[in-house]
Parts: C-alpha cells; structure tokens; sequence
DNA sequence: TGAATTACAGACCGATAGGTCAATAATATA
DNA sequence: TATATTATTGACCTATCGGTCTGTAATTCA
C-alpha cells in the first residue's frame, strides 16, 4: 500500500481491493491457470502497474495468498472464538462451512487446499503459506474445544483440532470433486462426536 | 493399447509403462504444470508419437489419472478387503499411508486430491474421474468398518467411511504443505475412535 | 516382392506466455 | 512555476506453449 501523500503521481487504484479481485481468480485457477492477461481483464490494470505494485506473478500469487489469509482464514479463527455463542455450534459451523458454500453452488474450495495441491511443492514460500493458514485454524479450533473438554490436556485438544482440520479439508476437496451433499453432509456431526461423545 | 500382429510399424514402447512416467509428472505438477516438452523428456518420445498414440495434452491428464486409479486405488482397495489381516489394522494401515508417504520424504501427495484442487472445476471428466476415485476408497473402507461394527445399518457405515476418507485427504494436504510429522500422527489414533471407541 | 499401413523423427506453425521499456501524465515540494 | 518523483499506457521482446505436417522407416499381408 503507497503512501497518501508520498511525492509523484498517486495510484488510481487500491491495492487490497485489487488483491482481492486477483484471490479470486488464482483461488480458483490455480498459479499456472491464470494468465498476467486473465488478470489484467479482471483487474483492468495492466501488466507494467501490476508489475510496479506487486512484483512479479510469483509475488502477485503469495499476495493473494496472504489476502486469503487475512480475509478468509483471520475471519473462520474470529468466528471460532466469538465466545457470545455456544463452544458446539462454533465448531459445528466450521465443518458446515465446506457444505454451506456448495449449497450457494460455490464449489470452489479452499485456497489454502488448492494452493497446497497446485504449489506448496513446487514453491517454498507458497508452503510456508499454507502451513501457516493451517496452524491458525488448528489453533482456533482448540479454543471452543478445550471449552467442550475441560478436562483434557493442551495436547490433546490440538490433536482433535487437527483431526477436525483434516475433516474440513477432506470436505473441501470432496465437494470439489462434485460428491454429493447428501452423502457428505452426515459426515459432519460424525466427526463432532470427537468432541461430544 | 495396440494390437501386436497389427498391421504396419509395430509401436516401439509400452503404453502403460509411458502413462506411469506421464502420471508421476501429472501428479507432481499439476496440469498447466507439466508441459509436453517435459512429458517428450521424460518418455524419450517425440511429440507426434505421443498425440497419436494417446491425443492431446488433455486426454493425457485423463489417461494419467485413470492409470492411477488403476495403479493406486485398486491398489489400496484391495489391501482394505484383504480379509487375512485384522480389520482394526487395515483402516489404521490406510490413514497412516499420508504419514508412511511423508516418512518417506516423499510429500507428493495424493493425485486424487491434486487433480480435484486443480483442475475438477475447470474440466467435468476430469471432475468426474475424481470423484469415482473417492466413491472407490470410500466403498473398500466400508469392508473393514462393517466387519468391526457389525450392529451399524450400511448408512452409517458408508458415512463413518467418508468420515474417515476425509481425514485421509486431509492429512495428505497438511503432509504437503509441511507441517510435522509429529504434529499430524496422533490424529489416527483419534480419528480411529470413530470406529473402535 | 510390392502395396498398404502404421510409427518415428524433427522441423515448423501461430498464439500466447511472462516480462520490459520508453513516452507521457499527474502529483508533491521547493 | 520548475523539478523531482511516481503511475499509466501500450508497444515490444524473447521463449515457450500445444499442436501439426512431411518425409522416412518398419512392419503385415497378399
């Protein structure tokens, strides 16, 4: 983000909305599917002012991770925490999530599962990412957990988060691949028995 | 596959040995990942050799992909109903194939999951592939699970399976990404209290 | 042995990829 | 108002992309 105020002429565009409009279309093309021409239609930019203001497509795909993160992941860990509704249907949520977004038709996925598929071998900044989007949302998770299990200890209940973490993604990715809801949909309070036995 | 005592030039490789190499590329990286000049380095064949013997680059993904299914999913499918060893042991056998992987130092992980973050949204046969794949592992854990809770209507058997084939295709998206191999492997005990508790 | 058929090698194709550059426009500051 | 600074534009660059074509080699069958 420039500076207002900085010296020469301003930029005519904002930096974050821009990303956001870039999340999308790497979210749901991939790193290699998405051309610097696919981006500079969506954008209306074009490909030297993108270049000035992110850097090359590598950066422009890790920025666009980095806004999933702060837009997507920061706001399910917010979610998990608002502790003004009940530890079980936070969690509950959380695994909906997945089902909830292919009941708008919105089969995209997860970025974070897509990115890891499509690039976390190929790009180790790309890994460190996505590694770091899982670790927040297992963290996340432990709050409405250890609230459920009082007894248990710490690592335990990041053992459960994890194992739920996995749900998630196995959901995200299943649905993808055109599953029916009605098959997967009972995985979710399968799985919540992890929590309330 | 070609007929031997075909007329004209016989076919100087094996289709299924060169969709093998084809498949680990694929798998690795991704569609747009792979080009056929890498395929040509990596089967030794010319372009034209390959077009003609399988089609185009996308038929080649597919081609790919049904080898895998054929290799790696029958494969597992069978060791899921192999009756010689103990139930408990085959489903526990098949979560702990991500972590095997990883132990391994092999992070590829797993092509179904790949295929469906990469290109299920963007190509419908390919999707459709996908989703047979995770309808085949789902029904071979379905075996062992029914043989440990005999009581349990087939419902609930296939959805505790598609419970657990998500936590596989969790853990094998978490593998990719880095995270640690002693963070991830306590949750197949966990997730085995879904069906020895 | 000749005709038909298929495979192989490698040059060739237009299109597009990501990236760069030089000219021009818009602003802050002196 | 002049200067420095940054942004925008659109042409331009080279490399590579997926795909095709042509000529030659290898085989079966009559």
């Amino acid at each position: 983000m420039r500076d207002r105020n900085a010296p020469g002429r301003p930029r005519e565009f904002d930096d974050t909305e821009m990303l956001r409009k870039i999340m999308k279309l790497f979210w749901k093309g991939g790193y290699e599917g998405v051309s610097l021409s696919a981006i500079m239609r969506e954008t209306g930019l074009q490909k030297a002012s993108l270049y000035a203001a992110f850097g090359d497509k590598r950066a422009l795909y890790l920025k666009a991770l980095t806004q999933y993160h702060e837009d997507v992941v920061v706001g399910a860990a917010r979610a998990l925490n608002d502790t003004s509704r009940p530890a079980l249907h936070r969690v509950e949520a959380f695994l909906n999530a997945p089902l909830d977004a292919a009941r708008l038709d919105d089969r995209t996925g997860c970025f974070l599962c897509n990115a890891s598929a499509d690039q976390a071998d190929l790009d180790p900044a790309t890994k460190q990412q996505v590694k770091r989007g899982f670790e927040s949302l297992t963290r996340a998770l432990a709050h409405p957990i250890a609230e459920l299990r009082p007894a248990h200890d710490e690592a335990s209940i990041l053992t459960t988060a994890r194992t739920l973490v996995s749900v998630y993604i196995g959901l995200r990715i299943m649905v993808r691949s055109g599953l029916s809801l009605e098959q997967l949909e009972s995985s979710v309070p399968n799985a919540m028995t992890l929590v309330s036995p």
